[in-house]
DNA sequence: GTGAAAGCGCTAACAC
DNA sequence: GTGTTAGCGCTTTCAC
């Protein structure tokens, strides 16, 4: 067993042909003729040759590659997002590789980011979900196409996203539609000091003259909105909870159990994201569908369209959907 | 603004060196005089250089790329795994590419596997989890180091997993101490026709001499676990249930309810993977909690070895941990 | 310690 | 259509 894996010259020599025709029957760049691509095809096959992305990087300064810059993986928008990018980049041929960058620690981006544009890459496609993608859009220092996926928009920047203002407004409308005085909001970290789901959240009680109670924060733990719904339990003004996720929602309503009461009966409880487990909780949350899978698809898109010069498209946004379920319903009195 | 990314051999000719020498700086192979260092190092900044990835693999034959391959990302325990992979790659100084096979379908698994092949890697880690992790690692024909993840054992293949079966054995164990005359099954869909959940829970049924009921299949999407709760409803023998993860128990539960039956008191329900919603669920659910982000680190570190030529292991198994909560309780009377 | 020379596996440019 | 030549950005000999 020879260790060495082929090259092209020893697929050249098999079929008999020069270095560059192999080349051509690879890339399809010029015209073979059907004798020596068959030939060529043949001893590709025999020895199982597979050409090296490496080599191919280093002469013709194009590669296959997208790097994915993630504050994380595994938490069901950032993964699904991921997931939607795969998808759409392996469609194409090119490949993924991940970054993560765990806080937004200076150190911390410069390395990882260092380390991920060391690799030939065709372009980078930034999560700013988070403090640590923010940070590692920032130092992002290249002449790569870069798109970022939601966060704040930004002139002049590359950016798909999900408008979650507007569909936060709407909840909040709803929730207000249905007689409730006010609206709590439960917060999940935030990308920079505004964030789409607060300031739709915002913006809905200005509009109504409805009073803004105190901003409430959860970490990206789903039991820490169990102290919260504590916490809510005892305000009586709390008749309506926003949360930003629905796995804090499940939190606060676990917290609100625990205290005695019921939802929606006392308390309405909606959430974000459309999670899988929404829809099988008790009662089934009321959400906003997101989706996850197509901003990353989107955001694909639009480094593909960078990359082949078409498209001038800078933006593209989507209006998520609102989910109506069993967790919201119209106030009661409470003691 | 010149495009061009700036080559060591800008850096030479900026801190008056040799070639040679900048990369006896950069990979500290050799050692070089204070002065000259630090004139490489100042042209390095100043011209904020990077090597070039590429380059360096094809001339030394060596990557600091690892590639996963994975029939899913988002879901719970696979992005956990992948999540462990990644932070103990990162540590290490290695790079992670994503490959994501989505089918078992043979040309499918080949391009996947054949597309990451092309790229250089180090070595290579599969999640054995399902049909498409394992049809991949069948056709992984490669010289590379490679670690499987979970998984039936096999000889001669480096792999670490978790001991699923035993941990299943025990819970469904502590289900029949319970009282119940025997234990339901949902599976989720198997990597093989073997599977150690499955495995574990006809072991200790076996071993009991309790009848073993028919085997119920759910798929990978929560809901599916409703129908099941249904039918499971309109089976009195039924008092215990065991379902293959913690989503499809919580649509089994929301089954159930839909059906008038309380969890615990009707029917007690266990879980597996300890999803961080376990915990939240009403009631919160029995499960077996297990360390998938533990499995991934510990999967890179036998690749690390191999990798090394240090380390003979080439099994790493770990014990999950029972979780009992209040989903499960003593049988009581059914109608 | 340091530089000159060679070459990794491939594609681009050019001649025929 | 096809082969010859050059060279991508690095590391690895090998002299000195």
């Amino acid at each position: 067993m020879n260790s060495r894996n082929p090259t092209i010259s020893d697929v050249a020599e098999r079929a008999g042909v020069s270095v560059p025709t192999v080349s051509r029957v690879l890339t399809g760049a010029a015209r073979v003729s059907p004798a020596k691509r068959e030939q060529v095809e043949a001893a590709i096959a025999e020895l199982n040759y597979r050409p090296s992305a490496a080599a191919r990087v280093l002469v013709s300064r194009k590669s296959q590659t997208i790097a994915v810059i993630a504050g994380n993986t595994s938490r069901y928008g950032y993964a699904e997002t991921i997931r939607g990018i795969e998808i759409a980049a392996r469609a194409e041929g090119y490949t993924v590789m991940i970054t993560v960058v765990e806080s937004a620690d200076e150190d911390e981006v410069d390395r990882a980011v260092s380390a991920t544009l060391t690799q030939a890459l065709a372009g980078v496609i930034v999560l700013k979900f988070d403090p640590p993608g923010v940070a590692a859009l920032g130092r992002l220092s290249t002449d790569l196409p870069v798109v970022a996926l939601s966060g704040t928009r930004e002139t002049g920047l590359r950016q798909a996203v999900l408008d979650e203002a507007s569909a936060a407004e709407e909840l909040t409308d709803h929730l207000l539609g249905l007689g409730h005085e006010t609206v709590h909001h439960v917060r999940i970290p935030p990308s920079r000091r505004v964030d789409g789901r607060t300031t739709g959240w915002r913006r809905a009680l200005r509009r109504a003259k409805a009073p803004i109670p105190p901003l409430l924060d959860a970490t990206w733990l789903p039991r820490s909105g169990v102290g919260i719904g504590h916490a809510l339990a005892e305000d009586p003004s709390a008749t309506a909870v926003f949360c930003g996720n629905d796995e804090i929602a499940m939190g606060v309503m676990r917290g609100l159990a625990e205290k005695g009461l019921r939802v929606p009966e006392d308390v309405s409880v909606a959430g974000f994201d459309d999670h899988p487990l929404a829809e099988l909780w008790s009662p089934p949350l009321t959400t906003v569908e997101q989706d996850f899978a197509g901003l990353g698809r989107r955001g694909f898109q639009l480094l593909l369209e960078a990359l082949d010069g078409t498209g001038v498209r800078l933006y593209s946004s989507e209006r998520p959907r609102l989910v109506f379920r069993e967790s919201t319903a119209a106030p009661k009195a409470r003691s």
